[in-house]
DNA sequence: ATCGGTATCGATAACGTTTTCGAATCTTCC
DNA sequence: GGAAGATTCGAAAACGTTATCGATACCGAT
């Protein structure tokens, strides 16, 4: 910057002003600093910025891991940054299932303290907020945290997954939950356990289990629940991938989908239309939802007023993997 | 910092110096400093550090879009990253297919001279690197720049693809290339000629056409392609997103792949397994080359003499999209 | 000519670190 | 007991920026 006003002729002060558009710096000058800025291909230091203006227009989003799930949320997150004059940092906390817990906690503190002027973060563990640090959370969170969230009803969308099997005439209904301490998952429990009672239909709990979110661990529930004796005919999973792997798992236990077995699962990403067949599944608004957050973060920080929750429908989306029974 | 130095009864000079493991200061006070630093959760502001030191020690990587594939780099790149001392941040320039050009080179700037200290980048365009920042690039780069690069052999791999092709009797073989802007995509039409050629196969321009690497593009050249009288009978697409919405036009045209056309790809992403039917395809290996584009951007900044250039081999993997010819 | 008011500009003090280097204290050894 | 050497610590400068506020120049009106 010092290179600037000497080449330019002016100090330093001016540079600044003329960089952030302050008023009080005559026309001529302006455009004799930009040209000069040009010229030199100088760019602020956003370092020193944050010091000394405790802000750097970057916001960032925390994930867990980049799967499909979470890179959907980052497209419409991306998406929605273009334009608004911040810049978009994606971060993996990169533990899996539960690995390093805190982990994320104390990176996002780091972060946050100079780095980045907000964030959405798409993680199980709830975050304490800092003082002038903001963030969103996608999915909701457990406990009382009053962390403003964008979800999908959870709820809603499991018995509609479960009403759908119950409709084909299933009633022996598998459940593959996700992880546990993911207040989504125990919300689709809860909705499937919901419609089951509704329908009067009860559930043996031997087939319904905890498999997670991932597919290794989904596999080998799936496997144990398709190798029991009165296996179910239908199973909900807790969300698609685990869907996809319960496919895999049962195709290759010589059963086939949907003849042998209906499969629905929850969410709708990008792969279970692809896969074969194609996953009956609840979408959620994945980039809408992941867009939603970045602009509930952005009005935050601008301080304007809102509702601070919003919650997206679900949808059933019926494809080839759930069959009638019998 | 200055919190902590009162509270332990220290100098902040002492302070930086147990926070960076320096020698010099006595067991006893790095102890009571720790424990403060424990109880006030204290975290060093990044800004102030990179002010002063010109470190960060947090990495970029850089990629145009979340698609598959800077997915898959994206989560070798972060597994790697892991107990490396360095955190990763991704970026996406946002930029479609050649939308703002320039844009990713400032953005990158930007963060370069105070924010990371080095990054990767998965982006057609080639960067000039400035003084102190390392940067290497996947993929490889058209014309002279010096940079750091780890590609697969995309070349081999796009003779690999056509030989298959041929070898199951095919001669009417259609291409779809990626951008043009794209080295590895002229090097994948390069492989394909050389393979017809030394086949003694002549190529039917009519019938290799640029796609694009995006899905929209791709599938509007796969219609021209496939509305044409003798359409080929085996197609080589540039990467398995266009292998796969070529898929999906030829079966909305009342073709069925393999029966009536053969259809190759190339990248092995994810979802090439996960189609109807599995996609044939070239493998990458993904992860590993973001696995060691990252090793290679950590090892420049740490000034170890190592090979500066990494190619990965590619290989056929066969699935079921192609079948012998007649 | 003088004066109040406006534009325009620059010196300077932070912001939170790291590093250098000298001061102070402690050890060891003759 | 004293000097040399080792150890431990802190004062202060510097990194690149922004905000404040006083200084200067200019203007039109009396």
């Amino acid at each position: 910057m010092s290179d600037v006003a000497r080449t330019a002729g002016v100090s330093v002060a001016t540079v600044s002003k003329v960089v952030n558009g302050r008023y009080g710096v005559a026309q001529a000058t302006v455009e004799r600093v930009q040209q000069v800025i040009h010229e030199l291909g100088y760019e602020a230091s956003l370092g020193a910025q944050s010091l000394r203006s405790h802000r750097t227009n970057v916001l960032g989003i925390l994930v867990a891991e980049f799967e499909p799930f979470s890179t959907e949320l980052l497209k419409g997150a991306s998406r929605e940054v273009a334009g608004s004059g911040y810049q978009l940092l994606a971060y993996s906390s990169g533990d899996g299932e539960g690995a390093a817990i805190g982990w994320e906690r104390r990176s996002l503190a780091r972060l946050s303290g100079t780095l980045i002027d907000g964030a959405v973060i798409v993680t199980p563990t709830v975050i304490e907020t800092k003082d002038g640090f903001h963030v969103v959370a996608v999915d909701p969170h457990t406990g009382p945290s009053g962390l403003p969230t964008v979800d999908s009803d959870n709820f809603a969308g499991a018995v509609l997954a479960t009403n759908y099997l119950l409709s084909l005439g299933h009633r022996r209904i598998g459940h593959i939950s996700g992880r546990p301490d993911l207040e989504s998952a125990r919300l689709r429990e809860a909705g499937f356990r919901r419609a089951m009672a509704d329908a009067d239909v009860p559930v043996d709990e031997r087939i319904v289990r905890v498999g997670g979110f991932r597919v290794e661990s989904a596999a080998s529930t799936a496997a144990e629940l398709l190798a029991l004796p009165d296996r179910p005919t239908a199973i909900f999973a807790g969300n698609d991938l685990s869907a996809i792997s319960t496919m895999d798992v049962a195709r290759s236990m010589g059963l086939t989908v949907p003849d042998d077995l209906s499969v629905i699962g929850f969410d709708n990403v990008p792969e279970s239309a692809l896969v074969n067949p194609p996953l009956t599944t609840i979408m959620q608004p994945l980039q809408r939802m992941g867009a939603e957050a970045l602009r509930l973060l952005i009005d935050l920080i601008a301080g304007v007023e809102r509702d601070t929750h919003i919650r997206l429908p679900t949808e059933l989306v019926v494809r080839a993997s759930c069959r009638p029974y019998r």
